[in-house]
DNA sequence: TTAGTTGCAAAGGCTTTGCACGCGC
DNA sequence: GCGCGTGCAAAGCCTTTGCAACTAA
């Protein structure tokens, strides 16, 4: 039954052309129970079944899966954060993923026609933030 | 001119409580003239000025007028970043601002009416992501 | 074999903290 | 004068980097 999963996983990191390797079926493994977890957690919980497994290595493996689209990070990649004076429109952002480049986008949630979920899966939400990637006049 | 701006400015500060110095005024300043700066690139074209003002007390000043409502941080706060398996379709997250989880959002942009902008200002958009911030059940 | 990964150690980069001094009010 | 802000130094925290040893294919 474990097996199921494991081979699933290794047909996944072999169709990405990513080498099988104990640290990346851990991460993928752990993610599946605890599915938004942070480096550290991870890593945490690796060590009991890889007590090799360095938080270093586990960075190194949760890197590469993503670049190969396996996983996904949520949060933007570590980078300085950007202050801005404009507060109390909730205009929002688009970020170019090459140079870091910030610009306003205004028209997007005028009316919010998606983003007026005041309750969802118990949490009281009272703001909501988007924010596009992509690639700058002069990066692309 | 600048002189209505800084009125302007001081006139801010006394409003939210904060006692008007000269490092936030600066701050303001400049925030007006480069909107989207990060805490070293203000520090390094504060210091003309206020030769006097340092790095950590930018950091200072930024943190406080973003928590009175003047600015806005627009990364989120410095936290571990979690990954989750989740790939490939376009749900999103709402995360606690009290205790950091994080949950899923389905229904959100299933069909993403306002989230299908493919060129804003020059950018070459691929990806959107929408955060909602809120308190957990838990937090609450 | 050999190209791709890991382990380990160290550094890097941004931010926060602690405490004494100084300035706004 | 009182109390909030600042300056300075140091540490904190997550992450990246460099290189030798290893291992999957």
């Amino acid at each position: 039954m474990d097996d199921i999963v494991v081979e699933a996983d290794t047909a996944a990191l072999r169709s990405a052309g990513l080498k099988v390797t104990r640290g990346r079926l851990a991460a993928l493994r752990l993610l599946q129970r605890m599915p938004h977890s942070d480096a550290e957690t991870l890593h945490r919980h690796a060590v009991t079944d890889e007590p090799t497994l360095s938080v270093q290595s586990m960075h190194n493996v949760l890197t590469d899966l993503t670049r190969a689209g396996l996983l996904r990070r949520i949060e933007p990649e570590r980078s300085p954060a950007p202050y801005e004076r404009r507060v109390g429109d909730n205009h929002h952002h688009v970020v170019c993923r090459s140079c870091g480049a910030v610009a306003d986008v205004d028209c997007v949630v005028g009316h919010a026609p998606c983003l007026t979920p005041s309750d969802v899966g118990g949490f009281a939400i009272d703001t909501a933030e988007v924010v596009f990637w992509g690639l700058c006049a002069n990066c692309r």
